[in-house]
DNA sequence: CTGAAAGCGCTTACAG
DNA sequence: CTGAAAGCGCTTACAG
């Protein structure tokens, strides 16, 4: 089979039309008579005509690609998000471009030259920060850019979360509620604004009820880490009764250590909190108590301020953090009366 | 700050050159002298000029993107993939543009020409089967499409799979060796070509020990009817001593549905062994014995036959099953004497 | 509503 | 090695 380009040009002349008729015709708010768009659609079905998206972009100036920055696809949170971001951008005209941030080499400054070489029309990162300097390439290149899930000090930069700081408060007060004596912490990556918020909420809950850490240690959302973080945590004379967790994914992994490796009982011996609420957690295995991220209306509200800014250049920049976090109340010491 | 555009006619004037030249030094393979490609580095560099990828991708034929369309991310083997996959090709200077297929509405056919309007240079079709239609429209457009973790009948189309049905046969022999007498296969979609083999190669095994399938039933891929299946294969007088799932995500669902629901004990009172070996089943929660799928390996040669094809229209279409597939023993009853 | 013409930002033969 | 010119497939003022 012989590879064909059908271009508009050829759809005119077979329609006996323009090409401007013809790309009237594609091109959704143009004006163009019944009679030229019956003729235009026919011919262009006779010869399997589809408008040529880069062409159209060349004079356009708008791709209708997004890029989307990502780092680690491990976290459940992420590839569920992903495909949120994905269906509801497509049903916009959207589609993602994915570039990957490889964090080991810190190679943000080539990634983000590579996406404005593509000319998409904005970018979301995920769970990446982003320097003042990349920042400001984007800026003058006039592509919007939205951090999801993590938030950053700069007014002209749209981010979108969930309200972990009252998420972190929430678990405190769930904890302390539940009559828990020696309330331990187990840290994300500290250079993440989810992992500070959620430890500044539960520490100010717990001091605001005269309590303090019984213990802290770094886990810095990796599995791996987060076992040698449990083992630290437990090593002690006086074991922990209680500990939050900054994520789901590491919460499994305290989990496992906790009961096979330490031969402790989960919730009897320890109660484990963790947060976002992946699949997962809900998993019979695991039935993590944990509070649950909104990944919907994240994906939404990201979506929303992006194509505002797309669509109106001086549309300003928006932190928008998602209240309401719900814990959702699985395994773990349960306090009487308590209501999500 | 404002949005200022350079061009490459910018940056020509700058250094002197003529737009050709600084084309030419921005070529990987053009020729250019040490003067004037420093020459026009530095006007580049001093205009913070980038080439524009939509411009050269409509005159040079080559958008440096590839579609990946892909149905569902709650199977962790998906996510995984698509990591190593969008790494690797953007190490090789191509991005993945994504499109999900909304196995619901069976969208396939929109999907597909939205695709081939961004012009991509190939596509990746992650489990997902294409109508022959579909795939005439691909190759009419001359873009070459290789299906991933899927094979299918089709002589021009390009496939990359694990040996499903060498694992499938493998399992058997496990089991077999195990001494399990009411061996029961937990099916996937049975759509899907992996989930075929995995059987065929099953059931082939177990036929060639003189041995007939205890029970069968169907899981769809699904948490949720996995578990149900899980329930009627256990809900006879007679109970299997095994049960062989068609993939892990489904395995831990069965698991959680033996133990948690019904009161057993894997492996003490069933041996459950799944497919893909996803992070997950290495997690003690489900220590899960399953057949490791080479990820890695799937997604070197599928980006190897893409890219062949792209660079040589006339590079004919492979069918690619990687071999030797690997037993990972975890909980279940372990034959003495096994090796891999 | 419709067509002719210019132009989006590049690359690529073609001469020199 | 280098430059002038044409052209990739569209859209968009501009006239009519």
């Amino acid at each position: 089979m012989s590879i064909v380009k059908v271009t508009s040009l050829d759809v005119a002349r077979r329609a006996g039309v323009s090409q401007s008729a013809v790309s009237r015709v594609f091109t959704p708010g143009a004006s163009a008579s019944a009679k030229t768009a019956e003729k235009v659609r026919k011919a262009a079905e006779d010869l399997g005509y589809r408008p040529n998206n880069i062409a159209r972009a060349m004079v356009s100036g708008k791709s209708r690609m997004i890029g989307l920055v990502v780092a680690y696809l491990n976290n459940q949170f992420y590839p569920e998000a992903l495909e949120k971001l994905s269906s509801a951008l497509q049903d916009q005209g959207y589609h993602l471009l994915i570039f990957m941030a490889n964090t080991e080499t810190d190679n943000m400054d080539e990634v983000l030259d590579e996406i404005l070489d593509y000319q998409v029309d904005g970018i979301v990162a995920a769970s990446v920060s982003m320097s003042s300097v990349l920042l400001g390439r984007c800026r003058s290149a006039g592509v919007p850019v939205v951090l999801f899930n993590r938030s950053q000090d700069d007014d002209d930069l749209s981010a979108v979360t969930s309200d972990n700081y009252a998420g972190g408060r929430k678990v405190a007060q769930f904890l302390l509620a539940g009559g828990h004596e020696r309330i331990a912490y187990l840290a994300g990556w500290e250079g993440a604004s989810t992992q500070r918020d959620r430890e500044l909420g539960f520490n100010d809950a717990l001091e605001g009820a005269g309590r303090t850490l019984f213990a802290h240690e770094v886990g810095n959302f990796h599995t791996e880490s987060a076992c040698e973080a449990t083992r630290r945590l437990f090593s002690g004379p006086e074991r922990p009764d209680a500990v939050f967790v900054a994520n789901d994914h590491m919460a499994f992994a305290v989990m496992d250590t906790l009961r096979f490796e330490m031969g402790l009982s989960v919730p009897d011996d320890v109660s484990v909190v963790g947060y976002d609420d992946v699949p997962t957690a809900g998993w019979p295995a695991y039935n993590l108590t944990t509070v649950r991220q909104p990944a919907n209306q994240m994906v939404n509200e990201t979506i929303k301020t992006l194509l505002a800014q797309i669509e109106d250049p001086a549309a300003s920049a928006r932190r928008i953090a998602i209240d309401g976090p719900l814990i959702v109340r699985r395994s773990a010491r349960i306090p009487k009366g308590w209501k999500t």
